[in-house]
DNA sequence: CCACTAATGCAACAGTGTTGCATTTGCCGG
DNA sequence: CCGGCAAATGCAACACTGTTGCATTAGTGG
């Protein structure tokens, strides 16, 4: 498992882990595994279902919830909230790429591109509001399914 | 329908229940005047403890989230999540209004904010892409949640 | 005014997320 | 290597949001 050539992405979870500052545990580790490896963000549900590695035991769903409570405040994972109003978590490392650009959804066929422009600067905010986050989206059909509804 | 002097900010809401073809009943004619004199998407646990009008029973929790499904559905409200991953309605009209500003999301109420500023220009598109909606959204802490927080 | 259908109210349920508390475990200092 | 403390875990129970089934009520068109 130790590769000897560590980019970022190769770098293990365990590592992230102690380097966040927080005490490195099974569950952790296996939850920043997961996230990492995934494509999408996840759900909790889903990574409930999680097949349980070698020999180990299901996490607990309430572990599951708190695990994931603390790499979020640790900065390892970004929670968002989906459609339907259930939250998914992803590893931060996917995120940072994706947050100096625009997405554009389509509506059809729900995929997300990105586009090669960065998000224009936020306008002042009342008095007391903090800002944490930028989100420029765009709607509409993709060239795809522009075609075929035309 | 048409009152002579009657911008479309007057029309009753049982006006425009009747003209979206649907019953009109008590739960629906409240609901959508509340959700038309709200300034911001209002939660299913706001509209539960609206004010009960003048003498009228309080509407059942079931049948709320029926009259709601069912604005949504002849296209009178409309429906999204917010920041806790709870459904938010507002009037289908206000939304013409609120599309031409920014929005401030509070990670910790799940309140919805206006700002005073236009959205930006959206960058250019790929070939075949079609744009239907812009949507600039900033997400933080809101001055009252801010203010718990710390 | 009648009848037919849609809407309502009630009860019970499902999914998601949280809290309290006793027990276990990672980690640090000796 | 070992003991101890604080953090993390597992379990049970709970709270909130949203849904389904079914009997009853109330709009609406004739």
């Amino acid at each position: 498992m130790a590769r000897a050539s560590a980019t970022a992405e190769d770098t293990l979870s365990s590592e992230l882990i102690r380097a966040a500052g927080v005490k490195v545990t099974r569950g952790r580790v296996r939850v920043l595994d997961a996230l990492r490896a995934a494509r999408q963000p996840l759900s909790h549900a889903e990574m409930e279902a999680l097949p349980a590695g070698a020999g180990d035991a299901a996490i607990d769903r309430v572990t599951l919830y708190r695990v994931l409570d603390s790499l979020v405040a640790c900065g390892l994972a970004l929670k968002a909230v989906d459609t339907r109003g259930v939250f998914r978590f992803s590893a931060a490392g996917a995120q940072r790429q994706h947050a100096k650009h625009v997405h554009f959804r389509c509506t059809g066929c729900g995929g997300v591109f990105c586009l090669k422009a960065e998000p224009p600067p936020p306008p002042r905010l009342p008095r007391g509001f903090r800002l944490q986050q930028v989100e420029f989206d765009l709607r509409g059909l993709c060239a795809g399914c522009g075609a075929l509804a035309s």
